[in-house]
DNA sequence: CTGAAAGCGCTAACAG
DNA sequence: CTGTTAGCGCTTTCAG
């Protein structure tokens, strides 16, 4: 492997001089310049990371803690983050929590993988990156790992009990817009298929929701709200239960889209057809719902800009340039379907 | 931050001792070791990777390339990849090329990225990866980056075209299985839903089934295939022109998921229902077929298994304990359904 | 404009 | 059993 003394001795000049032209930190007269750019073209000169960085103190590496990559919006988000740190002349260092196998849907034990959390955190401090970004698996408050680290961490997918620069995204407003879409279309009896009780983003979706609803004077009486657990199945019994009540709902908003998979199922068993007669609108705008006829209303989270925020929040932290904490909210887009019927 | 010279001189012994209890190198009296893992405690030390790796030669790290992490089979092959690194005490560097956004489904133009995958290639080596792991977004071969490399390199879904060890998945032998299944059942007229005439994965899925057909004696005339490039909209098409004729087939086999979900459809508008009148196949085990019904039969491929076979390689070559060019290639395994009917 | 030399924090050969 | 010391490859003062 060619180093920087290689260089200089085959170009006679001494390995400061080398240095110099490489990082353009001096003036170095052209001819000698040229003779050295020369020589590393020819062989090929990669400096060595280690040695830069142990001198310089910054490595250009930026650890990315993710809850679980197999996680439907974690690749985006680290599209994102890889896009971001890459204009920035940086390099990830990956590091998944495996939380799905691990903890299945009791997000609330999180507490439990405070272990594996160290030990990444833990990985990521000696290799001395120059940040820290943590993905998490649904956008909810976690404990501030890193309080009294001094390296930059940033929040993405999720936000800190205490403080911390976090990246997130508005469910509460879309959700709001998606009800009012409905309502434009004249709905008036609402069916929400929840997730978890306890689940943030099911209890902000559910606000904007509310919002929407009350805004328009809708009564409580006409909102059915079902906690289905996120999930297919649970959703489809929720859906079917409640459209079989005499006064059925002509609206069904499913909180995720799985969910509204379900409804629709219950619907289709129950000869009902979408938009005629029920809509149905989703979340997330997942992978499950781009081939089923009629196309499900949906929102669709800006997860790769997300990454990308982070990366920059990160960089200006690492780089000096500010130091203050910075949360970010981004907008989602609602993406049209023909799954709203006019009433 | 804490130095091993710190740790050395409140222990009032050497630095090179603290570092032969750290590493176990060499036999240190338990008194003075017991004081030394007490400070170490203490002082919550973290030993410099950087400055550990620029001596040893050795980084602990793994670089993954990845053509697109978007690629619905990368999160489980990087999920893999990531458990057997940790297992084995490697941390992993991530570089992804962005492939789809770039060239779409041009996999041919491959070439043109040479560019960035030499650029990553250089990072990686600049950063003195202990090995590194390519993963690619279809199985199929590729020119063999690695050639003049010294670093240990596997390819993973994909395979280079002179040698390098590889670990990729069965689907000739899969789909010829799939096949059978279909010809127990009773059928004799098949459809096929093929990918590009160029596509590898096609090829090699064609050439299974049509072993199991051959296999039958099943004549040419009553195999239909069409090149329908992997997509639903596409192979709807496909299907619905197959599915009209007069001696239509009694079974067809969509080389992915989305094309039998596209076939699936096609059957649903001209009113023939699933497996009663048509039998259908897919391949991939999806996430968009998760909820369709009834369930359609596919295969699921070992991704997952896939990243840690191929770690598995690399950390042998990398710990010097082979230095032989290595391909695994691993089995699938069916997802059976209800789309499958006797005739 | 250029060079010598002092480290960054650690490992390992050599010397007790 | 323990210590001294020479680097790993690079950046960056300090001195020409």
């Amino acid at each position: 492997m060619t180093t920087l003394k290689d260089i200089a001795e085959q170009a006679g000049v001494s390995i400061a001089t080398v240095s110099y032209v490489l990082n353009g930190t001096r003036k170095v007269s052209d001819a000698t310049k040229q003779k050295i750019l020369t020589i590393v073209e020819e062989t090929g000169y990669q400096s060595n990371i280690l040695a830069k960085s142990l001198r310089s103190r910054k490595t250009g590496l930026i650890g990315v803690i993710v809850e679980d990559i197999q996680a439907k919006h974690s690749p985006a988000i680290i599209d994102g983050i890889n896009r971001a740190a890459e204009e920035r002349g940086y390099q990830i260092i990956l590091s998944n929590l495996r939380l799905i196998s691990k903890i299945g849907q009791e997000f609330s034990h999180i507490s439990k993988y405070r272990d594996d959390i160290e030990r990444a955190l833990g990985t990521l401090n000696a290799i001395r990156a120059d940040g820290i970004i943590y993905v998490g698996m649904h956008d909810r408050k976690i404990p501030h790992f890193a309080e009294e680290k001094e390296i930059p961490f940033v929040y993405c997918y999720c936000y800190a009990e205490n403080g911390g620069s976090f990246v997130c995204y508005d469910d509460r407003k879309t959700s709001c817009e998606l009800a009012r879409r409905l309502i434009e279309a004249g709905h008036r009896r609402f069916g929400i298929l929840a997730g978890q009780v306890e689940s943030e983003p099911s209890q902000r979706r559910l606000e904007g929701i509310t919002r929407a609803l009350d805004e328009a004077g809708i009564p409580e009486s006409s909102r059915q709200i079902v906690y289905a657990g996120w999930k297919y199945e649970t959703a489809r019994n929720a859906a079917k239960k409640m459209l079989s009540e005499k006064t059925r709902p002509t609206a069904v908003m499913a909180l995720n889209d799985e969910m509204a998979l379900g409804a629709r199922d219950a619907a289709m068993q129950m000869r009902l057809s979408i938009p005629e007669d029920l809509s149905l609108t989703g979340f997330d705008n997942a992978d499950e719902i781009q081939y089923v006829v009629p196309h499900i209303a949906t929102a669709s989270r800006p997860l790769s800009l997300m990454g990308e925020r982070a990366v920059g929040i990160l960089a200006d932290q690492a780089e000096g340039r500010t130091n203050e904490t910075i949360n970010i909210t981004l907008p989602c887009s609602i993406i049209e379907g023909e799954s709203i019927g006019r009433i």
